[in-house]
DNA sequence: GACCACCTAACATCAATGTGGGATGGCAGC
DNA sequence: GCTGCCATCCCACATTGATGTTAGGTGGTC
């Protein structure tokens, strides 16, 4: 649980491999009332080292760092100091990027020529629960949602299970589950040859020579 | 395109059943110099009718609308007016509605209880490219977005699988792309008569009969 | 040393599967 | 009426797979 919610000071740990930045940075938040830098990394390592015993409210965390990754370097923190939240700053205003960083733990996202008191205001934010992202990215983690939720609803399997009769599609659908010949046979009220002859087609349209194989295609891996 | 960027107006259509929030959200639309309220429509229906024509720069959405829920409307002005962005509205804080929103298509999701000056910075960040998000709704995205990769990358396997030993999971993982036993065996340098011992330990830990069980339990289907 | 978990291997047996034939009837289309 | 596609069925044969039993070698634990 937090503290009081007014005028606490927020602490801020840097990861920035730039001197020149880094300085900026911890120049403008030490020179803000309510927010101290209390560490400053110029490396991912250092940075694993020092943040987990440090304990900072927020973490800033440049995505190009050299040597390890930032989105490496989230992941790692994430098991170490999984409770820290995590604003990644990066001049790239690429997808990837951003998709791993997220993935790996992040909690916000901004570019660097976000102005400054946009800044300020994504680090207040983020300690009280939000998700800081500059406007291009929401947009873009939006519509990725959209996508996989897309592909979630859409099972995706191979192009020549559509080829097949319905009767093929069902048998290959119980072959798929792993029943005998005989229980589909069964189940759809046929024969066991005729199962049998069924089988033969599917394998022969969809060139495949056993059953795992068929299975594998019907449920598109 | 779209065409300047300074000080155009920007029209909205809102979608509300309470006549009250209605006119009020209109009136305070119509009230701020550069926004104008195009058109308030009380329900799905008549939105999906009359927004494909009017093509507002920015539809605000209830979520909470009688018959035709808000998901099920946005889903289907996506259809019909895919570039339109929609901003949802609700008074809930909930998961379920907040993600069946953006996956149909939502571009922003802001809480009823947002000051109007946010609301209103909120409509002109969508038509600029952005996606805005009340902050705690931006969190769950944010972590909804982690728990889905996370997913992703773990295809999710039966737990039996983890008790299997080292060589007993690379029996298994071949045998779940169809390899026959002696394919198995060549590949991992052992016997044809091993395999056949691992295979049926694998089966018995797994408490399956046949290969395209395993690889279902394997698969983590 | 006894015990256990794991990797390795062999022999046996029966059931299930993969693959090659061929056959019948129905129904759509030319 | 012929042709093609589909659903259905049968026979035969070789291969693969599933299951039972047994057992040698290694490395670690008590």
């Amino acid at each position: 649980m937090k503290k009081l919610k007014v005028a606490r000071t927020i602490t801020v740990s840097l990861v920035e491999d730039d001197p020149g930045v880094r300085a900026n940075l911890a120049s403008l938040i030490d020179g803000t009332p309510g927010f101290k830098c209390q560490a400053a990394y110029p490396d991912g390592p250092s940075a694993l080292k020092g943040i987990p015993g440090n304990r900072p409210d927020v973490v800033l965390m440049d995505i190009n760092l050299p040597g390890m990754l930032g989105t490496e370097c989230v992941r790692r923190l994430k098991t170490t100091a999984p409770d820290v939240p995590v604003l990644m700053l990066t001049v790239y205003d690429d997808s990837e990027q951003i998709f791993k960083s997220l993935m790996a733990g992040a909690t916000g996202y901004l570019l660097k020529r976000t102005p400054k008191d946009k800044l300020l205001e994504a680090i207040r934010e983020i300690t009280s629960g939000g998700a800081p992202m500059s406007r291009q990215i929401a947009r873009r983690v939006v519509q990725y949602f959209q996508e996989v939720s897309q592909m979630a609803a859409t099972p995706q399997r191979a192009p020549e299970v559509a080829t097949l009769t319905e009767r093929e599609q069902q048998v290959l659908a119980l072959l798929a589950k792993g029943h005998a010949y005989k229980e589909i046979a069964d189940l759809l009220n046929i024969g066991f040859e005729t199962v049998r002859t069924y089988v033969r087609t599917i394998y022969d349209k969809l060139h495949v020579h056993s059953r795992t194989e068929a299975t594998l295609k019907y449920l598109g891996r």
